[in-house]
DNA sequence: GGGGATGGTG
DNA sequence: CCTGCACCATCCCT
């Protein structure tokens, strides 16, 4: 287990993982231009009809994409009442439009502007000026740029392409394989709660994934106190986020916001997880405890990040150093463990003599094109090479998709 | 918590 | 006048 490379250092791992990166450079992935363009075609209609909406809801025209404006025409001009405030005036952002929808129709005209606006300017305009010659964007992809150890992806960022909703499918359908080639995806289930299992040792995360319960299914069945079949979606998504809040630090304010209720129900919620999850709470307060006397954290690998915040008199900056601090070990391990799965599967690859390749990494995810007639031999390869990274208290799970698009991937069985 | 891209502003 | 730059607010992803 020790002979793992994961055990090898972060200077190592790096090391080893660009050839990997500037192979999924240099292959690119193939873009069907003409799905953008009829795409950014349709937004731009829509995105001008709402401009006139707007303009006619509020009687004339003023510049819909600056936030000092909009500011000026909803808290000045039409007395609006303001609610958060940002460094330069009031925030115009999507959480204080919606709790103003009901006072003003131009609001409700304004969110579907900002939402459209954003896939046209971002990704349906943007997007084709990457292509090059071969009809591939060829994204870089950097090993030692994060704090966490995490990879980036500039030039075109492809790791934050769309996913949700009706155009996020529709921007992903863009993606295609290269001929005589079929996408597969390979995610880990549940990666960084299964991290935090493994860290903490606590028994009601363990027996979650020991018998697959939903993580999040689970949680709700603590925090509302019932049996895991009776829960509804709105609890499991109230759970999802406390979840995902536990592993960010996020305090009873930041959950308040997240989920649009009050301070002392979020206060609630966090102190009825760590309440049943008590060695999760126990694990936290030592990983602090630990973090302020040696001024460091690290990884499962041995990478550190210190975190000078620590040490800070001001409350905010320490608070920003104990969520750091918090999130740095479950974020900076998975991002490790996918370093090195992907390094021994290219290598896997190019030792089998195969076609098949990597294409992008999106955290917790892979996508390869697969060769056709290659499919049987590379799943379970994939599969081998991410699971058996390391054996943790809780396996790691992968799961596969198969597309002939990005916007369209399906579940199969092994 | 960690990123990158966009448009506005000075 | 224009261009480049830095910063901010916003919003997309995990």
């Amino acid at each position: 287990m020790d002979n793992s490379l994961l055990f090898k250092g972060p200077e190592k791992i790096n090391k080893l993982i660009r050839p990997v990166l500037d192979s999924m450079t240099k292959i690119g992935i193939a873009v069907d231009l003409d799905i953008l363009d009829k795409l950014s075609g349709e937004l731009r209609g829509k995105i001008e009809i709402l401009e006139k909406k707007a303009f006619e809801a509020l009687g004339h025209m003023f510049n819909l994409n600056s936030p000092k404006q909009l500011a000026e025409v909803l808290f000045v001009e039409l007395k609006l009442p303001p609610a958060k405030r940002t460094k330069t005036g009031y925030s115009t952002d999507e959480q204080t439009l919606k709790n103003l929808l009901n006072l003003h129709p131009l609001i409700a005209i304004l969110l579907d502007y900002r939402e459209l606006y954003k896939v046209q300017s971002t990704y349906a305009e943007a997007l084709p000026r990457a292509i090059g010659s071969d009809n591939r964007i060829h994204s870089i992809f950097q090993a030692d740029k994060t704090a966490t150890g995490r990879l980036t992806s500039s030039e075109p960022n492809l790791q934050n392409i769309p996913i949700r909703g009706e155009w996020g499918e529709r921007i992903r359908r863009a993606f295609v394989p290269s001929s005589g080639f079929i996408f597969l995806t390979a995610d880990y289930s549940q990666f960084e709660f299964r991290i935090l299992a493994h860290f903490t040792g606590d028994g009601k995360l363990l027996s979650s994934f020991e018998n697959h319960i939903d993580i999040h299914r689970a949680t709700a069945a603590e925090i509302f106190h019932k049996k895991p079949a009776e829960i509804t979606d709105e609890e499991r998504r109230v759970a999802k986020t406390v979840n995902f809040g536990i592993l960010y630090g996020m305090s009873p304010h930041g959950l308040s916001e997240e989920l649009g209720i009050d301070h002392e129900q979020a206060q609630n919620f966090i102190h009825d997880y760590f309440t049943s999850f008590g060695t999760v709470k126990f694990y936290l307060e030592n990983l602090l405890r630990q973090a302020c006397k040696k001024g460091y954290i690290e990884t499962l690998g041995g990478f550190r990040r210190y975190i000078p915040e620590l040490g800070s008199d001001n409350l905010m900056v320490r608070s920003s150093g104990e969520r750091m601090a918090i999130n740095f070990p479950t974020q900076g391990t998975a991002a490790e463990i996918m370093k090195v799965a992907m390094i021994n599967l290219f290598g896997r690859l190019r030792q089998e003599k195969l076609k098949s390749r990597i294409i992008l990494q999106i955290h917790d995810e892979l996508l390869l094109e697969v060769s056709t007639g290659e499919m049987e031999k590379v799943k379970p390869i994939v599969k081998e090479e991410m699971e058996g990274v390391i054996k943790l208290k809780v396996p790691l799970k992968v799961d596969l998709k198969l597309g002939q698009n990005w916007g369209e991937m399906k579940e199969i069985a092994e």
